[in-house]
RNA sequence: GCUGCUGUAGCUCAGUGGUAGAGCGCAUCCUUGGUAAGGCUGAGGUCGCGAGUUCAAUCCUCGCCAGCAGCACCA
C-alpha cells in the first residue's frame, strides 16, 4: 500500500462526510463538560487571507482536541458584516452594499469550508441581516430604558465633499482620505453609551482575567486611565467674563506649595473670553490648535505659553499670587483643561518654568536633601514634604490626604477620580449599519421604537450616486408617526457603530431564539467564552466594548455574566518577504523566483530587491492566496504550516520552503501510517515511553495553545517511530500518532484511520490515554564531571544509590584519564543526574 | 519618555541549574519501480554582552546592549 495522499480528493470527501453527519454541531442539551472556543469573526471583505487561516487553524485544533477529550464543544462562525467597505464598494462598483456583502460571505464561507474547520455552521450569523440587528435594536432599547444611552452634542470629522463623517484614521494630514478635502470639525447630536459608568468595574475586572495576556490587560488599563487626585479651584485676581474661579485637577495635591504658575488650554473658556479682545492671544491659541498631536511632534515640541497678565490666588494663602498662562501642553479634553504648574516635580512644568523664568521651589525631598537644587530633571521620586508649612515632614501619600481633607473642609476642592476613558459614541452617519431604533418627535422628543415594530429594516432602494447619508435623503423611510403622540415624526437616520454588532455576537451564537436576542439560561450554559482567539489589534476597543456590553446586560438583568471572555489569546501576524523591481514597483511573490540569496523576476530575469519581512498587505503585494495554496498542497499542509515554526503569539513568516516542508511531512506521515505490520510482534519499551511522553506533552501544549511545541514533539515522535524496528509497540505508536495529529491535519488523519480499520470517524475518537508509568525513564544517563566540566557519561538504572554512582564515575575511562591519579577533594553526587569531582 | 516582550545553528523556533535539540536550508553519497520523490551521512553554536550566586549558569540575580510592540504633553 503505497498510494500517495491525494488531498484534493480526500479533503472534499471528508468534509462532505463531516457535513452530512453534522459532526461538529454543538448539542445544547449535552451533559458533557462544555467548552466554548471562539475566534474573532471576520469582516467579509471578499477573500479569506492567510491571517484568518492561522487564526482559525489555532481555534480548530483546540476545538477538535476538546472534543477528543470529552467536551461538548461550541465552535461557531459568523460575519461582522456591516461597515464602510461595503459602502465604498457601492460607490465604486455600483453594487448594493447588501449584494456585495452577501456574495463576499458566500465566497469566504466556501473558502473556510475547504480548510475543514470543525465549525457548527448551523449557528452561522451575519450582523447585516435583520434577524441579527433587529435583536440588537431591542437590546439598545433596553439599555436606553435603563439610562445607559444618552444623546449629546459632539464634534466629528466632517468631510464637506463626501458629506460624511470620517473616523479618525480616515483623516490624513487634516484631509479626507477619499476626497482629499480639508476636514471640518462639526458639532452633531450623537448617541452615546455610558461606558464610563462601568469604568471602575471594567478596571477591576481585569484583575480576574488570569488567562488574558498581560499586555492586553495593561493596554486596557492604560486606556481606561484612572487617576486619583484633587479637583480644586483657584480664585482669580479679577473676573473674566463673569468667571471668578479656575478649576484645576492634580494627582499631586501634596505639591500644592510648589506651584509657581497656573496654565490653561487654548480652548479653555477663560482663554476664549480673553482672546475676544486680544489678537495676540487669539493668534497664539490658533497656533496651539494647529500643532499636531503625533508622537514625534510631541517629543520635540517646545513648551510654549502666553502670559495672560492675570493671576490666581493660592488656596492656602491668598497673599501668594501665581501668574496664569495659556499653554500649548494643556489639553482641554482632559480633566478640567487647566493645571497648576509645579516645576520642581513635573517635567513638563519644569521645561515651561525654565523657559519663562518662573521660580522652581522644591517641596518634596529625600532624607537630607531638602536643599538640593533642581536642575534639568524634575524630582518625581519618594521623599518627605519640605517648604510646605503644615505639610512639612509628611510622606507624599499622607500629604495628599491632608490637602484633600483641608480642601474639602474649606469647600474649595474635592478628592476626585479622573478617567481617560470617554463615553462610547455609537452614532455613525452612514447607511450600512444597524438603524438606531429611535423616532424624533417635535412634541415628545426622542422616543424609542416600540419593540413590536422591530426590526427597523434598512431600505433597499437607495443610491450612492450623490454624497451624503442615503438614509437621510431617502424619500419615505424616515417619515413615521410618533409612537407616543401619533403626530408626524422622523426616524433617527444614524446607524450604530459596528463595534456594537461585535459586542454581543458571541452571546447570539450560544442561543438564538427567533423572538428575542437570546435565552438567558441557554446562553449562560455556554458562556463565558473559555477561549477567545484573535488579533492583538482588537486588544482595546472591541474587547473593552464587549466587556462593557456584557456588564451592561448584567446590569439590566438580561445575562448574569461579568466577563464575556475568560480566556484570551492574541495571535501574531503572518508576514512575508517583500520584493521590489528595479523601477521601485512592488512585486508579488508569484512574479519572483528565489535563487539562493537572490530573487529573480520571472518574466524579465532581472534581479529584484528583497525588502523587509512585513505583514502581508495588498499595497506591498506580499500576499499569498490561501485558495492557491490549498489547491496546491491541500488543507492539511497549510494548517500544519500555520501551526508549526513560530510560537502562535509571534509573527509567522510565510515561506515557500516552509509550506513545502509541511507538505513533505504530511506525506511522510502518510507513508508511515501505511507501515503497520500485522506480523510484527514484541514490545519496544523505549518507543512506548517516547509515545506516552509525546501524548502527554502534546496534550499539554495544545491546552496551552503552544502549537509549535506540539508540532516539535510530533516531529520527534515521528523520527523515533521511523527509526524503530517493527514491533507491536511500533504498530500501536503509528495508530496513536494518527490520533495525535487528528486535530491539526484532520483529513489526513481520517484517511489513515479508515485505512487502518479504525472505528468510526477519528473526529469522534477519544484522545489516547497516557500510562503514567511510561512517563518516567527507568534508565538514566549520568554526567560525570571533573571540576564542573563534562568528561564522561555512564548509563545506570534510575535510582542507583550515591556511593554506587561515585564508584562508577571514578571508574569511567575519561574521568580516570582526567584525574590522572589525583584524589578528589570533594565529590558532589546528584542522584539520577550527575557526579562532579572537585580536585 | 513610560511599560511589556524577545535575543539558542544560515532561517524559524524547542529545551534544561549538570551531554545543546527539531524542522527548513546547506554539503556528500545512495536510490531513480514510493519519483511533481525517497534515503544515508555530515558540517554548522563564546545559547546577545558583563558581573554575581553555585561544585557547576544558556538556564537563577543584577547591570548593559540590540530588536519589536503598546502607550504617551493625561496634569
Amino acid at each position: 500500500m503505497q498510494r500517495r495522499f491525494n488531498p484534493l480528493e480526500a479533503d472534499a470527501r471528508w468534509q462532505a462526510i463531516w457535513d452530512e453527519r453534522q459532526s461538529f454541531r454543538a448539542n445544547d442539551a449535552s451533559d458533557k463538560p462544555r467548552s466554548y472556543v471562539l475566534e474573532m469573526f471576520p469582516y467579509p471583505s471578499g477573500r479569506i487571507h492567510i491571517g484568518h487561516v492561522r487564526n482559525y487553524s489555532m481555534g480548530d485544533v483546540l476545538a477538535r482536541f476538546r472534543r477528543m477529550t470529552g467536551h461538548e464543544v461550541l465552535h461557531p462562525m459568523g460575519w461582522d458584516a456591516f461597515g464602510m467597505p461595503a459602502e465604498n464598494a457601492a460607490m465604486e462598483k455600483k453594487v448594493h452594499p447588501g449584494d456585495w456583502t452577501r456574495s463576499n460571505i458566500a465566497a469566504m464561507r466556501a473558502q473556510l469550508k475547504k480548510l475543514g474547520f470543525a465549525l457548527d455552521w448551523s449557528r452561522e450569523l451575519a450582523t447585516c441581516e435583520p434577524d441579527y440587528y433587529g435583536h440588537e435594536q431591542a437590546l439598545f432599547l433596553d439599555l436606553y430604558a435603563a439610562g445607559l444611552v444618552y444623546r449629546k452634542e459632539s464634534a466629528v470629522n466632517w468631510d464637506p465633499v463626501d458629506m460624511t463623517v470620517l473616523a479618525n484614521e480616515q483623516v490624513i494630514d487634516g484631509k479626507g482620505w477619499r476626497s482629499g478635502a480639508p476636514v471640518e470639525k462639526r458639532k452633531l447630536s450623537q448617541w452615546f453609551l455610558k461606558i464610563t459608568d462601568f469604568a471602575d468595574a471594567l478596571l477591576d475586572g481585569l484583575g480576574t482575567l488570569e488567562h488574558w495576556p498581560d499586555k492586553v490587560r495593561l493596554m486596557q488599563e492604560n486606556w481606561i486611565g484612572k487617576s486619583q487626585g484633587l479637583q480644586f479651584s483657584f480664585a482669580l485676581d479679577q473676573a473674566v467674563a463673569g468667571i471668578e474661579r479656575l478649576e484645576v485637577f492634580s494627582t499631586r495635591p501634596d505639591t500644592i506649595f510648589g506651584a509657581s504658575f497656573a496654565a490653561i488650554a487654548a480652548d479653555h473658556p477663560i482663554a476664549l473670553a480673553l482672546a475676544q479682545d486680544n489678537a495676540d492671544l487669539a493668534a497664539f491659541a490658533d497656533q496651539c490648535r494647529k500643532s499636531g498631536t503625533a508622537a514625534a511632534e510631541i517629543e520635540t515640541q517646545e513648551k510654549l505659553g502666553y502670559d495672560t497678565g492675570l493671576s490666581v490666588l493660592h488656596p492656602f494663602d491668598p497673599a501668594i499670587k501665581l501668574p496664569m498662562f495659556v499653554a500649548n501642553f494643556v489639553l482641554m479634553d482632559y480633566g478640567t483643561g487647566a493645571v497648576m504648574g509645579v516645576p520642581a516635580h513635573d517635567q513638563r512644568d519644569l521645561d515651561f518654568a525654565r523657559k519663562y523664568m518662573l521660580p522652581v521651589p522644591r517641596v518634596v525631598a529625600p532624607e537630607g536633601e531638602a536643599d538640593a537644587p533642581i536642575h534639568d530633571e524634575a524630582f518625581t521620586g519618594a521623599g518627605k514634604l519640605v517648604n510646605s508649612r503644615f505639610l512639612d515632614g509628611m510622606g507624599i501619600e499622607a500629604a495628599k490626604a491632608e490637602v484633600i481633607r483641608r480642601a474639602e473642609a474649606g469647600g474649595w476642592g474635592k478628592g476626585t477620580t479622573v478617567w481617560r476613558l470617554r463615553d462610547w459614541g455609537v452614532s455613525r452617519q452612514r447607511y450600512w449599519g444597524t438603524p438606531i431604533p429611535i423616532i424624533h418627535c417635535d412634541t415628545c422628543g426622542p422616543v424609542g421604537v416600540p419593540k413590536h415594530q422591530l426590526p427597523i429594516v434598512l431600505p433597499e432602494d437607495i443610491s450612492f450616486d450623490i454624497p451624503g447619508n442615503p438614509l437621510d435623503r431617502h424619500p419615505t423611510w424616515k417619515h413615521v408617526d410618533c409612537p407616543t403622540c401619533g403626530k408626524p415624526a422622523r426616524r433617527e437616520t444614524d446607524t450604530l457603530d459596528t463595534f456594537v454588532d461585535s459586542s454581543w455576537y458571541f452571546i447570539r451564537f450560544a442561543s438564538q431564539p427567533k423572538d428575542r436576542p437570546f435565552d438567558k439560561a441557554e446562553a449562560e450554559r455556554w458562556l463565558p467564552v473559555g477561549q477567545y482567539i484573535g488579533g492583538v489589534e482588537h486588544a482595546i476597543l472591541h474587547l473593552l466594548y464587549a466587556r462593557f456590553w456584557t456588564r451592561a446586560l448584567r446590569h439590566i438583568g438580561a445575562l448574569d455574566i461579568a466577563e464575556p471572555f475568560t480566556g484570551l489569546f492574541t495571535q501574531g501576524m503572518v508576514t512575508h518577504e517583500t520584493y521590489k523591481a528595479a523601477d521601485g514597483r512592488w512585486l508579488s511573490p508569484q512574479d519572483v523566483r528565489r535563487d539562493g540569496d537572490r530573487a529573480i523576476v520571472i518574466d524579465t530575469g532581472e534581479v529584484a530587491t528583497i525588502g523587509r519581512v512585513e505583514k502581508m498587505s495588498k499595497s506591498k503585494k506580499n500576499v499569498v492566496d490561501p485558495d492557491d495554496i490549498i489547491a496546491q498542497y491541500g488543507a492539511d499542509a497549510v494548517r500544519w504550516f500555520m501551526l508549526s515554526d513560530s510560537p502562535p503569539e509571534r509573527d509567522l513568516p510565510w515561506t515557500e520552503s516552509g509550506i513545502e516542508g509541511s507538505w513533505r511531512f504530511v506525506n511522510r506521515l502518510w507513508r508511515l501510517f501505511g507501515q503497520i505490520d500485522a506480523a510484527a510482534e514484541g514490545m519496544d519499551k523505549a518507543l512506548d515511553r517516547k509515545l506516552h511522553q509525546t501524548i502527554d506533552g502534546v496534550a499539554r501544549d495544545i491546552e496551552a495553545l503552544s502549537f509549535n511545541k506540539a508540532v516539535a514533539k510530533i516531529y520527534e515522535l515521528t523520527n523515533a517511530i521511523e527509526k524503530a524496528a517493527p514491533s507491536a509497540s511500533r504498530n500501536s505508536a503509528i495508530r496513536t500518532l494518527a490520533l495525535l495529529v487528528a486535530p491539526m491535519t484532520p483529513h489526513l488523519a481520517e484517511e489513515a484511520w479508515a485505512d487502518m480499520g479504525g472505528e468510526g470517524l477519528i473526529a469522534d475518537a477519544a484522545w489516547p490515554a497516557v500510562d503514567p508509568a511510561l512517563l518516567v525513564e527507568d534508565e538514566v544517563t549520568i554526567a560525570c564531571q571533573v571540576m564542573g566540566k563534562l568528561r564522561d557519561t555512564i548509563t545506570v538504572a534510575k535510582g542507583t544509590p550515591k556511593d554506587e554512582l561515585e564508584r562508577l564515575a571514578l571508574a569511567a575511562p575519561n574521568v580516570m584519564r582526567t584525574l590522572d591519579g589525583a584524589t578528589p577533594k570533594k565529590v558532589i553526587v546528584v542522584p539520577d543526574r550527575l557526579v562532579n569531582l572537585v580536585i
